[in-house]
RNA sequence: UGAGGAGUCCAGGCGGCCGCUCUGCUGCAAGGCAGGGAGGAAAGUCCGGGCUCCACGGGUCAAGGUGGUUGCUAACGGCAACCGAUCGCGAGAUCAGGGAAAGUGCCACAGAAAACAAACCGCCGGGGCCGCGAGGCCACGGUAAGGGUGAAACGGUGCGGUAAGAGCGCACCGCGGGCCUGGUGACAGGUUCGGCAGGGCAAACCCCACCUGGAGAAAGACCAAAUAGGGAAGGCUCACGGCGAUGACCCGCGCCAUGCCUUCCGGGUAGGUCGUUCGAGGCCGGCCGCGAGGUCGGUCCCAGAGAAAUGGUCGCCACCCCUCGCGGGGUACAGAACCCGGCUUACAGGACUCCUCACGCC
RNA sequence: GGCCCCAUCGUCUAGCCCGGCCUAGGACACCAGGUUUUCAUCCUGGCGACAGGGGUUCGAAUCCCCUUGGGGUCA
């Protein structure tokens, strides 16, 4: 589970480093998924609920979850699940990497705008990942 | 000018920067370039089809749906035109709009009576009794005009008629049957006969006519780790029977428990690929049809995701609201998941066409 | 995405199939009053609902249609 530094991040082989969102920074998978709602270690704010749980992609990847609970609708659904998408791509570059990060939100009838999405995922990601980092020295597990 | 009716359409526009996804081209590769990228309802899932799998030989009976006529259509419970009823001065609107003389059932309360008809208060006749009298009482008979009840009481109004009345007679209206005419038809018009045939409810059971096999893309087809081990086919043995088929049953049909022998290798989870977007297709024009629509020619390729793209941000303009102004705020309902034809529901604002009524002027 | 159910007082329900006697019944809860020294129990009374909108019918909680809100199921 350890990260490989010699897996280059996808996004970050670009000669300009634009904020790219490629297909291999997002989770695909229904065991990934599983996987970090089980094990991962969470970071809530106001807007959002960080779920942060290392993989093997050795890069950070987006998981994005918006239940029916914050709008019925799916225009609004959609809404949230842009922005947070978004603020995403634009803080990908800072979080720590080999990590997935399940976005959740944080309060039914949410509606979010970039900037303050953006700076509290920028502040939450290393967070929770720093939980996942005592929590896994606390309890030293076969691995 | 004002008020209103019917129908069709649009769903803010342009640009910069940063992203996502599909297709094509190019490149050893990283990538680059070009083009496409939510809706009229994508929604509800109320109908109808395509498509896929299962069943598929016949019969009987269910169950469900539809309900004026003629058309349109792949089909429909949809649409068009027409007919009828009701509403509106009108343009027009609404209608599950077959059958109640096949049968069953229900019609609370009120009322004499709620459906083979009968008669509470009455009205009338002659008779008997009482009373000086006006009149009252009793039984019998005639009657259903009037009263009252109700949502609904065995045609309505008027005149004649009568003891009082009554389609008893007459006129008009309504109704029913026959015939004639027009129409493909629903039906309409005319004529003649009948004095009235005897309430409502079939979105109560039901009858009649017509329609319907079951499931649904999580349908279904293919590739195929790890793990686990098994499965299939044929033959023999054997009978009372049992089992099976997507509404039920019957006939017909098919299969066989157990044991033994022989031959063969397949099934399938995670995951992946296909199905999956060229189609009852869009646009333009000609012809046919009152119309729904049909047909011919030209032209275009116009979303295809998959923990799920179609976005974010900034500027200018348009429209609306607040404000003296500077300025500020707002721009609906709503997001494809196999596709199509409809219906229904939600919806800021706006554009166009045709028509009706009232008033004024020429 | 498909398919299938449900909705009645604050809560659990009866009535719906076969319309009227429904001003919708019952239990628990709640509020008064009584009993008791007080509380509980018990007795009496009260408050309180047909999800919404149309249609059929003389009349709808009940029959039909639409909408809304819940729930189940299929990988």
């Amino acid at each position: 589970m350890e990260v490989d530094p010699a897996t280059p991040d996808p996004a970050a082989q670009h000669a300009v480093r634009r904020l790219l969102l490629p297909r291999e920074t997002r989770m695909v998978s229904k065991g990934d998924f599983e996987r970090a709602w089980k094990q991962g270690s969470r970071a809530r704010g106001d807007v959002l609920l960080v779920i942060a749980s290392p993989n093997s992609a050795g890069c950070a990847r987006l998981g994005l979850s918006i239940g029916k609970k914050v709008w019925k609708d799916a225009v609004g659904r959609n809404r949230v699940r842009r922005v947070f998408r978004e603020a995403f791509r634009m803080t990908r570059q800072d979080l720590p990497a080999g990590f997935d990060y399940i976005l959740v939100a944080a309060a039914p009838k949410l509606k979010p705008t970039l900037g303050p999405t953006s700076r509290e995922l920028a502040r939450l990601g290393p967070k929770a990942v720093a939980r996942f980092e005592k929590k896994r020295d606390e309890t030293p597990g076969p691995q």
